[in-house]
RNA sequence: GGUCCCGUAGCUCAAUGGAUAGAGCAACUGCCUUCUAAGCAGUAGGUUACUGGUUCGACCCCAGUCGGGAUCACCA
């Protein structure tokens, strides 16, 4: 809603005298107006029905005017306890007028601009893979909840630094290593025409089978399983070789370094494809000597404590959460300790405001850790830093398990998107002239918008089902659906500089000049109303982290147009005014279609 | 076992404490001689897991029960 009007409204001495906030809410569509003003809190605090308490806000109406001296309500009425306020075209034209896109957002702010949190520098974490095999399914999520939130939070102004760690050190990455040592005769990736992250991801399993048969093996000759796992000849070699690697073992650091990059070039093809891109990469190899010098700080002051073994415990009771160990007592430090590091590193590099990690909901408890700390350290930032936590991406089959085999793989499923995407426009005459590779960029254009969609639309903290027909689907409430509104409007704009060579003022830049004289279409109004509701969908996307409210939005004023589509001609409307007011709602259509796809990370095409 | 999260139409998801709980998919009915039918209009589908409570009003807040998940390592 607009936030002069909800002032001047909460300003009114029936609230303020005692103390009350009225309540506000979009109409719902069935009753006729735009805006509702509940009366229940306020009659009830007031001792009055809301019947009273309406014919009372009744004098005020006519001193609420626009700037031109023209009425701002066109009809109110009671329901009930909802006084139901419809707001005149004159309003609406305003309103329309300051519609907020993200091309003029820098410029001119937006409607709602006392709303928005001051601009800010922003560290954002997301990605995050290990070196050890491809992206997957839940790799997609991420990357997409990291893109969104990137491009809403850059779209309000905000510096936004996208930074991924790359978990490239470990017993994990070794056992890949050695896995190629033992079984792949010097092979590369270009030797077999595979992708680098696959071809990695390949020896592990080899590793995963190599180390299943010895664990069974040994069961086979008696021992307990427990055991048998723990013993494991090649999983002996594997921490022989991570101890090499740490000691700098030059053929195994060469080994590391190759294989490593392998698997860089298979990522840089994912991401590239999926639209997905990084300012700066953090390297665990680099990384996990860090926070050392922080604990020891910690301990120094008396905000750590150490116990009779020579372990390093941070106590967290006093604020409801356990124990917990920041150095072994060999003085080796654990994952909680280079995330400490790390943070603190972030800080120093970017003097970041804000520092938001994308990271799957199951390390819900490592993060309250990790923010207490560095709060019990004394970074004033610690308050500022924020786990962006989303669910687990499910199979209908159940969970995903990659020692299973039961995983999405990211490229197989951009495959299957866009070759479907393909085929869907095999049907359509009108695409078949294009060019093949034109024809393939489309595909792929709507392949990931459905992909991307059907992902994003989901509230991220949700665990969610991914159901691989309904991914892939280009009908309803999908990515498709928007963007094919998108693409309606620009083949029919496309034409109006033949048709009508008209001034661009008359075409909605200037929506003062286009008074309609009449009553708006219902398929009008809505459209117009929908263009108001782009910057509270904004805001409260970046507020809750949340990219489904824009997905929402962009959902919701395709639906809109598509109506005003059906039920409106555009282009053969014989009224020259109306003819100009519709297409100067068709291009505000298309620039806030165009922007909230983006937002979600979907190119908007100009045909489909 | 402690802590946290989730349970809404057959399926996938929505819904600041507000009106008759909404969409899409799947099913069924209409609408292309008309600016792109990847569209529009309609039918059917609900004890919001269950039991209480708070209040003018509860899917939403509180307590309990049942069901599912995550987490609590000198793992990462």
């Amino acid at each position: 809603m607009d936030a002069p009007l909800r002032a001047w409204f909460a300003e009114q001495s029936l609230w303020t005298e005692r103390n009350i906030e009225p309540v506000w809410q979009e109409t719902r569509k069935e009753f006729e107006g735009e805006l509702t003003l509940v009366l229940f809190g306020p009659a009830k605090a007031a001792g009055a029905k809301p019947e009273l308490l309406a014919t009372m806000l009744e004098s005020f109406w006519p001193s609420l005017t626009l700037e031109n001296g023209s009425p701002l309500i066109r009809s109110a009425r009671l329901a009930g306890g909802f006084l139901n306020l419809g707001l005149s075209y004159a309003y609406w034209r305003q309103r329309w007028s300051m519609g907020y896109t993200l091309s003029t957002a820098p410029v001119h702010g937006h409607p709602d601009s006392e709303s928005l949190p001051k601009r800010s520098k922003i560290v954002l974490e997301y990605s995050s893979p290990n070196t050890n095999k491809p992206l997957h399914l839940g790799h997609v999520r991420n990357n997409l909840l990291g893109d969104s939130m990137y491009r809403i939070l850059k779209s309000l102004g905000h510096e936004v630094v996208r930074v991924q760690v790359i978990n490239d050190r470990g017993i994990h990455i070794c056992k890949s290593m050695l896995a190629w040592q033992k079984f792949g005769e010097g092979l590369q990736p270009k030797d077999v025409n595979a992708k680098g992250d696959h071809f990695v991801g390949h020896y592990y399993v080899l590793y995963e089978k190599a180390f299943q048969a010895q664990v069974e093996e040994a069961i086979a000759a008696g021992v307990t399983r427990e055991e048998a796992e723990a013993t494991a000849p090649i999983l002996q070699e594997a921490r022989t070789m991570l101890l090499q690697w740490e000691l700098g073992n030059e053929a195994v650091v060469n080994l590391w370094k190759m294989m490593n990059s392998w698997v860089y070039e298979g990522f840089d093809i994912t991401y590239e494809r999926l639209g997905i891109g990084f300012d700066r990469n953090y390297y665990e190899s680099q990384t996990y000597v860090l926070g050392k010098n922080l604990v020891e700080h910690g301990l120094a002051q008396g905000v750590f404590r150490k116990d009779e073994k020579g372990a390093v415990w941070a106590d967290l009771q006093d604020i409801g959460l356990d124990s917990k160990i920041l150095l072994r007592s060999d003085g080796t430090s654990v994952y909680m300790t280079q995330d400490l590091g790390t943070a603190d590193q972030r800080q120093k590099d970017w003097g970041f405001d804000r520092m938001i990690y994308t990271v799957a909901d199951e390390q819900n408890y490592h993060f309250k850790v990790l923010f207490a700390i560095l709060d019990k350290l004394g970074f004033a930032w610690a308050n500022r830093c924020h786990h962006l936590s989303y669910g687990m991406v499910d199979l209908p089959s159940g969970r995903m398990k990659s020692r299973e085999g039961k995983v999405v793989d990211a490229d197989d499923l951009m495959d299957v998107v866009q070759g479907l995407a393909e085929a869907k426009m095999g049907d359509s005459e009108k695409l078949q002239a294009m060019a093949l590779d034109e024809r393939q960029e489309l595909a792929l254009q709507i392949g990931l918008s459905a992909l991307k969609f059907y992902i994003l639309k989901v509230d991220p903290s949700k665990r969610m089902t991914f159901n691989p027909e309904d991914s892939i689907d280009m009908q309803g409430h999908t990515g498709p659906f928007v963007q094919y509104a998108h693409a309606r409007i620009a083949s029919m704009l496309a034409r109006v500089v033949d048709l009508e060579p008209v001034e661009p003022s008359k075409v909605g830049l200037n929506p003062w000049s286009l008074d309609l004289h009449r009553a708006w279409l219902p398929a009008e109004l809505e459209l117009v109303r929908q263009f108001s509701q782009f910057a509270p969908a904004l805001n409260l996307a970046a507020e809750k982290y949340n990219p489904a409210h824009v997905a929402d939005y962009a959902y919701s004023l395709a639906t809109a147009f598509n109506r005003f589509y059906h039920d409106c001609p555009v282009l053969q409307e014989s009224n020259a005014e109306t003819r100009s007011f519709r297409i100067g709602l068709c291009q505000q259509t298309r620039l806030l279609l165009r922007d909230s796809l983006d937002l979600l990370g979907i190119k908007a095409p100009q045909r489909m």
